[in-house]
RNA sequence: GCCGAAGUGGCGGAAUUGGCAGACGCAGUGGACUCAAAAUCCACCGCCUUCAAAAGCGUGCCGGUUCGAGUCCGGCCUUCGGCACCA
């Protein structure tokens, strides 16, 4: 063993000793319990951040874990590889989106296998490879063909840098999330997902996940915005029209003063044509569409409105109200269309007061009568109902119910449940991506492109305008197709598929990353799933984990899988923070990952940023706190050369000990306890961590001491360290492991257990406190009788002295840790 | 505005069930080794008063429960994250 720690020469021949025994290869069905770990796959931008290393780290050390632990882990690696920069970067710099893909993807692999995690590589995949998109094209045709793939004229978002729509998901405060691009409004032809078919489940079936943080459910919770109310059908006078509505307050229906349509609302135009209205109409809709998606959605945005000439006509009193169209109302929500409730709304007041329309009480809360004329604010609480006809005198909630039975009785309403969630826009006009297996036939309309023919492959002889639009459209062999039905020429769909569909099911995949016939064989994909711990930025805790979890139900919906969620445990990591924000070129606070290997090697590396700060949170990195770790492996390097040839030479078992080896000893397995506890059931890591730092230190303290050695004890402590760190710094441990005398990877050991008598102590310190506060402490034997304690701590003089001449009112005793003497 | 999380030394953080606040690490101070330096090893290291001993104060702020509160309860402040004219 040399004398010092060549992390260079050490990192390299582990990883290649691993790389060619294929050291983490796994196959399902071996006799052990399976346990599946992923991390979520990067986008191969050409390095790797700090970010990915936290990511990679925190995945191994659960991975290298499981295994010792006894579990058959599946722990893979890939690419989202299909993405908008690869064809940036051929419009800025020539290279093929192709090219420039690989090219990073083999830099990036090469990083990561610097870092020695412990992935099957023989499962990796990649999303822009034709054997992956392949099957995202064939899953594509499998939700088209059930209904949940189809085509719609909507107001889109439109990135104009980006030269594509984008799902609303992915636009952030009005902007687009990729390049801050202010989004525009669009109507345009486009492919959607019915997501909203499955809003209810994944709204309800988030109880089924504990092991994901609170947080993140909750979002998603947000995001879907289930709410429950009623759809009223208001008629108009003038034409007889339906009017609907949603509603989630329709116990106020008899409060209703007027309507209120979005500008965008279609019977806006048939009301007011050929009226008078008509022009002033025009105008209004020309000025709320000129303002942009953030200032018009904009709680800031005074609420305006104007009288349209129609009246609707309420179908529980038949009273007749008239119709506005005002800027605060939404076309893409509900119906369009809502009713205006001034007494019991806020912002229906604010409008009322403004245009001075009736406001009415219908719900009267508990406290002083509400008098129209006082109001300053609407009242939005419970109450009992009032001016409501023959519903008037029941508490509100009773009434909402035996409304909307009135309302599904006489066919004029009903129950509904609206969401906020919409569809998931999936086109996007750009080449690289997987193209939307589609044709368009004169003769037979839109026809899916048969199985046999995928993948639909992306040309790759196509030029990339500085425009920005998708060279697809310009490609006549991509666009010239024959119909599948009929055999006449016909034309391709130019668009591809929103990223995020082909991570939608990449973890499927792995299960069986090599299959030709079918985008996964089911035994294999129900062996493995679900994952057992993913592990990611919290950043998708929306979209990406909304979209899997979606593609999952839909596949269980196909007995394409069995489980309903993807993800059992879910944790999301902090951002790696320098100077106090965000790593980035912009900000040139960025820290390169290759570089910090250079220096420290990848132990080091890892070993910091699991030390650092525990995963949730957010890690400020640290260039001193770096090398701390550095040396603290240098001290575990030093000690094991120190006791190299003894532990060599230790055989036999431990016997009965006393002093300084007993408590070794003790240290040993406290240290196995914590290590353990920590790791399996909190990702401490940077506790567990520090707990071994103290066993080393404690080892350093026994070592100076001088007294005989006891070389067995010695061995226990060293193996376990070694044992212990081996998930945190592979390649040290697997070092170590051979130079203490092994001969088979420690990677391949068994996760030490620690033995409960070890722990044992004859002695304890009692702390001894007088109204709470610490005077003094007393070394007692263990478990001693709480009178004798107490007698004990009575006893001493720094005590006594807190006590002369006061009652003692009370004494707390809890064994083995603290009297606490109550004295007044 | 609504929902959620967090606030502890100079810094990153620990305290898992209400029981010695500050583990471990960084930075700092002192010492050993050395001709010297680096590396290494050892010790100290919340604030305040103090030569010292000893005391007092201390987990964002105010109050409460308790023998005892960083931890539980009530009210606030600040920071961060999500949602936001969603009817």
């Amino acid at each position: 063993m040399e004398e010092r720690y060549n992390f260079t020469a050490i990192e390299d021949k582990w990883q290649k000793k691993w790389a060619e025994e294929n050291a983490y290869k796994v196959v399902e069905g071996e006799d052990k319990p399976k346990y599946y770990c992923l991390e979520m796959f990067p986008y191969p931008s050409g390095n790797l951040h700090m970010g990915h290393v936290r990511n990679y780290s925190i995945g191994d050390v659960v991975a290298r874990f499981k295994n010792m632990q006894g579990f058959n882990v599946l722990h893979p690696m890939g690419w989202d590889s299909f993405g908008l920069p690869a064809e940036n970067a051929a419009i800025k710099h020539g290279v093929a989106p192709a090219k420039w893909t690989w090219e990073n993807i083999a830099n990036m692999r090469r990083q990561l296998k610097a870092m020695g995690i412990s992935y099957d590589w023989d499962r990796e995949v990649a999303s822009c490879h034709p054997d992956y998109y392949k099957w995202t094209q064939w899953l594509f045709l499998q939700l088209f063909h059930n209904g949940l793939a189809y085509k719609k004229k909507a107001a889109v978002n439109w990135c104009p840098s980006c030269q594509t729509v984008l799902a609303n998901e992915q636009v952030v405060d009005g902007a687009c999330e990729r390049c801050d691009s202010e989004v525009e409004k669009k109507a345009l032809e486009q492919w959607f997902f019915k997501t909203t078919a499955y809003a209810d489940r994944l709204l309800d079936d988030l109880e089924k996940l504990p092991g994901w943080p609170e947080k993140v459910k909750i979002m998603q919770e947000n995001w879907i915005g289930r709410s429950e109310g009623a759809r009223i059908k208001f008629t108009v006078k003038e034409t007889g029209d339906d009017l609907e509505v949603f509603t989630t307050r329709h116990d106020t229906v008899f409060g209703v003063t007027y309507m209120i349509l979005a500008p965008e609302h279609p019977l806006v135009k048939i009301l007011t044509k050929g009226t008078e209205y008509e022009a002033r109409a025009q105008e209004f809709i020309k000025n709320v569409q000129k303002l942009s998606e953030v200032d018009r959605t904009s709680t800031e945005l005074e609420k305006e409105g104007i009288f349209i000439g129609a009246h609707a006509v309420n179908p529980l009193n038949g009273e007749e109200i008239p119709i506005l169209i005002g800027n605060y109302v939404l076309m893409e929500y509900g119906t369009g269309a809502v009713m205006g409730v001034p007494a019991h709304d806020e912002r229906d007041f604010k409008f009322a007061k403004k245009y001075n329309l009736e406001i009415r009480v219908v719900i009267q809360p508990e406290g002083p009568e509400l008098k129209v004329e006082e109001m300053e604010e609407a009242s939005t609480e419970d109450g009992i109902m009032v001016n409501s006809g023959d519903f008037s005198g029941l508490p509100n909630r009773e009434g909402m119910v035996k409304i909307v039975d009135y309302l599904e009785k006489n066919n004029c309403g009903q129950r509904q449940i609206n969401y906020r969630l919409r569809d998931w826009l999936i086109s996007r006009q750009r080449y690289w991506g997987a193209a939307i297996p589609i044709v368009y036939c004169d003769e037979c309309g839109l026809v899916p492109v048969p199985d046999q023919d995928l993948p639909v492959l992306l040309p790759e002889d196509v030029e990339f305008r500085p425009s920005g639009e998708s060279p697809l459209k310009y490609s006549p062999e991509f666009v010239n197709a024959t119909c599948p039905t009929c055999g006449k020429p016909a034309k391709r769909e130019t668009d591809t598929m929103d990223t995020f569909v082909c991570s939608s099911w990449y973890f499927l995949r792995f299960c069986d990353p090599k299959n030709t016939e079918e985008a996964f064989n089911k035994d294999k994909v129900d062996y493995w799933m679900a994952v057992d711990q993913y592990i990611g930025g919290v950043e998708h805790a929306i979209l990406h984990l909304m979209y899997a979890r979606f593609f999952t139900k839909v596949f269980k919906d196909l007995n394409l899988v069995s489980v309903d969620e993807p993800f059992t445990n879910l944790l999301t990591q902090g951002m790696v923070l320098k100077d106090g924000s965000k790593m980035s070129k912009s900000k040139g606070n960025v820290v390169s990952p290759e570089e910090i290997i250079k220096k420290y090697g990848a132990d080091t590396a890892r070993m910091f940023i699991l030390f650092a700060a525990p995963p949730e949170r957010d890690l400020e990195w640290n260039d001193q706190a770096v090398e701390g770790c550095y040396r603290f492996l240098n001290r575990v390097w030093r000690l094991a050369f120190a006791y190299n040839e003894g532990i060599k030479g230790a055989q036999g078992e431990i016997g009965a000990l006393e002093g300084a080896d007993r408590g070794l000893r003790r240290l040993t397995h406290l240290t196995i306890k914590k290590v353990t506890e920590d790791v399996a059931g909190r990702f401490n890591f940077n506790t567990a961590i520090s707990a071994v730092m103290e066993l080393v230190n404690g080892l350093y303290n026994y070592k100076d001491k001088e007294q005989g050695t006891n070389m067995l004890v010695v061995k226990e402590a060293i193996e376990s360290i070694v044992l212990l760190l081996a998930p945190f710094a592979p390649h040290i441990t697997e070092e170590l492991w051979y130079s203490i005398g092994y001969e088979t990877s420690v990677h391949q050991e068994k996760w030490p257990v620690h033995i409960p008598e070890t722990l044992a102590v004859d002695e304890v310190t009692v702390v001894v406190q007088v109204n709470g506060k610490v005077r003094d402490k007393i070394i007692v034997p263990v478990n001693m009788d709480k009178k004798a304690v107490e007698g004990l701590a009575k006893a001493l003089p720094k005590v006594d002295e807190y006590l002369k001449g006061k009652d003692i009112k009370k004494v707390v005793v809890i064994p083995n840790k603290l009297v606490n003497i109550v004295v007044g």
